[in-house]
DNA sequence: TATATTCTGACATAATTGTGACATATTCAA
DNA sequence: TTGAATATGTCACAATTATGTCAGAATATA
């Protein structure tokens, strides 16, 4: 019994296109052409994973994907236009895992849903979503709205501590273990100065997620989920 | 053997209807329709969380509430009908972990019963309830009906010891090593400067919980549970 | 009423964090 | 390899927040 690919998709040639190409490397695929119905089948099948376009007639992509997420962990990657760079990181929002931009290369599709399978296996996301950031843990990208920055090492490492217990004070000693796994020899306060750095990458306008507890440490806030 | 969800709802459709969602969500779902019948399957079936409709005929749905919670500590979710904010904070009140307000998104139900089960396999209480104080043990952040604040170091020290000896007397001295294990150096009053801090905060109109006992120390009164 | 106790606001001080500048270390390209 | 760019840790000092203390007012108790 294997789970199919649920392929969220309005342009039909296009989308059986996609069904060939999926099918012959070994996926079983089902398709839906509009967002309601994909939303609905998402549900039935309980897929293995879920190609998404963003452009949809009826329900959205976006809607959808985050609409999913909360119901499920299954891994989804969105399909998006070429260009702005603000409707890739839109679907990002709603929680995927990866997204490909159209018209993309049958093979890398297939290597992309490799990867993400693998990793979900793995229990292991590509990308951590939290409120408005995205955290990418293979390009430490990380982006902010609209806003792409690419992080130093030890901000990936702090930052990605954060994203991954959100809500939640964590000293500065639980920052070092968690993310240097204890190789660090320096100060204490030397998160304090990683800090202001990180903050000056992700505020938006006044809002700053990044709340220091006096006398604690320090805390993302992030909608829950 | 997985343990089931308990749904105490007297409306007979939206308790189907619930049932419905969550077994598709792979849960396991026992459905009770009236208080009294619920608070019994509540003791035989070890559930792994109930969902819990505050009006009920029978037994009303905070009752059964305070009354399971003293005899477990299995995660309750508070199902409320009105939109009034008091109404939601009511579950609250009774020691409930979560509470949902009708009628709901199917899908924040599922996101929400996820949240709860999985901080209960954390195994540990992130609020402590105490009447209508809610103390978040992670965040310091204490909430007071519809108030948030956030509580200092020691004013969460001091705070936690009473909500966790509610309606005791405590001496000065008593507050003083449960909260700061001994490690407070100052005179006896500067407690009293922290209970007055407290006091402008945790007040309800004229209702002040914090009572002074004249010549022994002070009380944090709160509902018995 | 007399006395002991607590409340209150103001204040001083202590504790903690923010900031910018700087020195050193690391990385990367030529 | 060298040199430029970048990253990182440290420091001094500023800013902020928390805490303890006190004196006098208010309150409780006998």
């Amino acid at each position: 019994m294997n789970r199919p690919i649920l392929v969220i998709e309005d342009d039909t040639s296009s989308a059986r296109w996609v069904e060939v190409y999926l099918e012959r490397a070994g996926y079983s695929v089902v398709l839906a052409h509009d967002g309601n119905t994909g939303l609905e089948m998402a549900r039935k099948l309980n897929p293995a994973l879920i190609l998404l376009d963003l452009m949809l007639p009826g329900l959205d992509g976006r809607e959808i994907c985050s609409i999913v997420r909360k119901e499920s962990d299954v891994p989804i990657i969105m399909l998006t236009a070429r260009g702005a760079k603000a409707d890739r990181i839109e679907g990002l929002d709603g929680g995927a895992d990866d997204y490909i931009v159209k018209p993309f290369d049958p093979d890398e599709l297939v290597v992309r849903i490799k990867s993400v399978l693998r990793r979900y296996k793995g229990d292991f996301r590509k990308i951590i979503n939290c409120g408005f950031l995205h955290l990418n843990t293979e390009t430490y990208e990380m982006s902010i709205r609209e806003e792409v920055v690419i992080l130093s090492t030890a901000q990936y490492a702090i930052m990605s501590t954060f994203m991954k217990h959100p809500n939640i004070i964590l000293t500065r000693n639980q920052l070092i273990e968690q993310s240097f796994n204890n190789n660090f020899e320096a100060y204490e306060r030397a998160i304090d100065s990683h800090i202001r750095r990180l903050r000056k990458l992700i505020h938006q306008g006044d809002y700053q997620p990044l709340k220091t507890i006096y006398g604690s440490g320090y805390k993302l806030e992030c909608p829950e989920k």
